[in-house]
DNA sequence: AGCACGCCGACT
DNA sequence: GTCGGCGTGCTC
């Protein structure tokens, strides 16, 4: 990442008038912005919303500066309207820019993300209706259903309530409530909504243990003091959620907005509890599975700026706030915030760069920080605030390691004798345990025991992972799914599959069988059909109505067990297989993470992790509970290999659905690879996932010091490509998964 | 991303 | 004879 660089101050916008030539970005996966004339009396400025000509329709794009002027007149086509929406931030545009120059991605493809509510930007749709009870009420067929609809349409100083609002409680359908509308029985006023709660940065905020409060102040600070980034690092229990809230109240105290991001907002009731509790009133959502009518309001009160704090995945990171204060990224370590597909960025490492284009400060808050943020501690371009104690005096979980060499595991069973027994104390004493594997479904593979053939997923390499609960097989990596076949595909024996290895739903049958008075509930993403889910879930342990939790790492964020006394880690190992640069670090976070759902402030917290390796560095460090340690020899193993973040990385990944030509391009790629002192080119490799979606892919990886300016070694080595139909080169700067 | 243009199989 | 499959190419 290059952090560098003033942060100079944007000249007054110009204005375009009529007869002007503008370039205007649009949200396509162009090459780059179009060049437009202005239109008879328009006014356009830089980052205005227009509607222009584009082929044989219309298309909405943003104003992005003076015309470029290297098309043809005849060309050039006119702007048909400004439309009536705040004007994109320049903050907001030059971050476009930045990520577009950063990923090697079209800037249209950027902006995409920036304009992803298309109906945000036409005007408001009428407001929504709610009905009274006529008056005079007409005279019209009464039913019962009727009747307890008219009673509930006037509760108290008649209110008027939307159809599905008034339906839902006078426990009718919707049609009952239209139904007495057509007859003239109920009248429809245009809905004026209460107003929502909004934070009240005024509240007193919590009484702060002195080490919380000196790193709050701190944090308050830098609010309004120009770009900054702060490492909070604090345990789990810490309080870091409380410590950074301050400054949040500090930016809203300053009439600035706030952006929190959250890896999993959906599975974070909690955090919304807690800010509740703070500010009492509610942030603004933004995450994936938000409505078209929510993500609509939810943009145009950012927009214009209604919405004071928004808390949201990474893609809220790319609305257009107009005064933002202040970005607090919240478990900064998490690999989710590596977008994958489409434009690919890190959330983490945008944020910081919309930071520094909007002079303003942003806090990155995590008990296992990432090695990256940790060398730029180090490096003096962050500043760093600990929390190294748990709030209230608890202490941090112990964790042993059991050596699964010295206790080996029965067949088809996955829990060694010391775990069986740490179990079975924590049920005998009333307290509650956690059983953690990271891996979903019933059997990660299932093999012919006639013929040893392992059952695969037609589109992909890869294992066809057994969920039982479904009576299914699927395929993680594509959601394939289908029936498991009555006999092999290979061999045509009958009825000799078997299923190999555990995942937590076997996992689940071993603990039923050995534990047969615990209540048992078990919680992976794809048992949790929700965010409400989740919640009735952690509520069930907070009541104590579960003894035992079985759980993948859905487990691990952001939910907190008050009860949880005892964390038993089936496989310590499973995150460590695979030639991951990040495996050891991913690891680590991982299970600290987890073994913090142990203990509260009477019982400290016990861990059990099972492993094969006890020696290595991982299990070492997790034990001794030294993190320094650890960070420090994984930052010198990095080092040493001239890896992030100590070096560059970026990886060319070559798909297709012809593998011939798909190696034929890779093998084109190998051979022009640039050769320059401080880079090194390796592969082509298969991907790991050497078939994704029907899709061959073969990997090239670019290495290089970390002064080599990666992005034009990359322009100008892709631009000597010529690509045959359906062959695709995916650029991936800062890699982080390897699959 | 859309949307048209363009060249090969099964229908009124 | 047409309707329509999706491969390829362009949009200021």
């Amino acid at each position: 990442m290059l952090f560098t660089g003033a942060n100079s101050q944007p000249a007054p916008d110009p204005a375009y008038l009529t007869g002007d030539r503008v370039s205007v970005l649009l949200p396509l996966p162009l090459a780059g912005a179009y060049d437009y004339v202005v239109g008879e009396g328009q006014r356009l400025a830089p980052g205005d919303f227009v509607r222009v000509p584009l082929a044989n329709r219309y298309a909405v794009g943003v104003v992005w500066g003076a015309g470029a002027g290297d098309v043809a007149h005849e060309k050039c086509r006119a702007v048909v309207r400004r439309l009536s929406v705040p004007p994109m931030p320049d903050a907001l545009r030059r971050l476009v820019d930045w990520v577009a120059a950063y990923t090697l991605a079209a800037p249209g493809a950027v902006l995409k993300m920036a304009m992803s509510v298309p109906t945000a930007l036409e005007p408001p749709p009428p407001p929504p209706l709610g009905y009274v009870v006529a008056d005079p009420l007409p005279d019209v067929k009464m039913t019962a259903t009727r009747q307890r609809v008219l009673e509930m349409a006037c509760p108290l100083a008649s209110h008027p309530l939307a159809a599905a609002e008034l339906a839902r409680r006078a426990g009718v359908g919707v049609g009952v409530v239209k139904g007495l509308a057509d007859a003239g029985a109920l009248t429809a006023v245009p809905l004026i909504r209460p107003p929502a709660d909004v934070p009240d940065c005024r509240r007193a905020g919590p009484s702060l243990s002195g080490e919380q409060a000196t790193a709050a102040d701190a944090l308050r600070r830098r609010v309004g003091d120009g770009f900054s980034v702060t490492l909070l690092e604090g345990v789990t229990g810490s309080g870091k959620t409380e410590v950074y809230f301050e400054a949040v109240a500090r930016a809203l105290e300053q009439g600035r907005q706030v952006l929190v991001l959250l890896p999993e907002i959906a599975l974070s009731a909690q955090w919304l509890d807690r800010f509740r509790r703070r500010f009492g009133g509610a942030p603004a959502q933004w995450h994936s599975e938000l409505g078209d009518a929510a993500r609509r309001e939810g943009w145009r009160a950012v927009a214009d700026g209604t919405a004071r704090v928004v808390v949201g995945a990474r893609s809220a990171l790319f609305l257009p706030y107009p005064e933002l204060g202040l970005i607090v990224v919240d478990e900064e370590h998490d690999a989710s915030y590596k977008q994958e597909e489409g434009v690919i960025y890190h959330a983490r490492d945008m944020a910081v760069v919309r930071a520094r284009l909007g002079g303003i400060p942003i806090i990155l808050a995590s008990a296992t920080p990432s090695l990256e943020s940790q060398a730029n501690v180090l490096a003096g371009r962050y500043a760093r605030l600990h929390l190294p104690n748990r709030h209230g005096g608890a202490l941090m979980p112990s964790i042993e390691l059991v050596d699964l060499r010295r206790h080996p595991l029965p067949r088809q069973s996955w829990l060694s004798a010391p775990l069986i027994e740490a179990v079975e104390k924590t049920l005998a004493a009333g307290e509650q345990a956690l059983l953690f594997l990271n891996r979903r479904g019933y059997a990660p593979l299932t093999l012919c025991r006639a013929c040893g053939y392992r059952l695969q997923c037609p589109h992909c390499s890869a294992w066809l992972v057994e969920h039982r609960s479904m009576g299914k097989l699927q395929c993680h990596h594509c959601g394939y799914l289908s029936l498991l076949p009555e006999t092999c595909p290979n061999c045509q024996a009958e009825d000799r599959f078997a299923p190999c290895g555990p995942g937590v739903e076997r996992l689940g049958e071993e603990a039923s069988a050995r534990f047969p008075g615990a209540r048992m509930a078990i919680m992976a993403s794809d048992t949790l059909t929700g965010p409400r889910a989740a919640a009735e879930l952690v509520e069930r342990m907070a009541r104590r109505e579960i003894d035992l939790l079985i759980g993948t790492q859905v487990v691990a964020k952001g939910h907190h067990f008050p009860l949880l006394t005892l964390v038993g880690v089936v496989d310590g190992d499973l995150g460590l297989a695979g030639g991951d640069l990040r495996a050891a670090e991913r690891t680590f976070q991982l299970l600290s993470q987890v073994a913090g759902r142990a203990g509260r402030a009477a019982h400290p917290g016990r861990v059990l992790l099972q492993t094969c390796q006890p020696d290595a560095g991982v299990m070492a460090a997790l034990a001794s509970g030294d993190a320094e340690r650890f960070y420090a020899a994984e930052a010198e193993d990095r080092r040493a290999a001239g890896m992030p973040p100590f070096g560059k990385l970026a990886a060319l990944i070559v798909s297709g659905p012809d593998a011939a030509a798909v190696d034929a391009v890779a093998n084109e790629l190998a051979r022009l690879a640039p050769r320059e002192p401080d880079v090194e080119v390796l592969g082509p490799a298969p991907a790991p996932l050497a078939l994704l979606r029907g899709r061959h892919r073969r990997r090239l990886l670019l290495k290089a010091v970390r002064r080599v300016p990666v992005q034009t070694v990359l322009r100008h080595w892709l631009g000597r490509m010529r690509l045959p139909a359906g062959v695709r080169i995916q650029v991936d700067i800062d890699p982080y998964s390897f699959v």
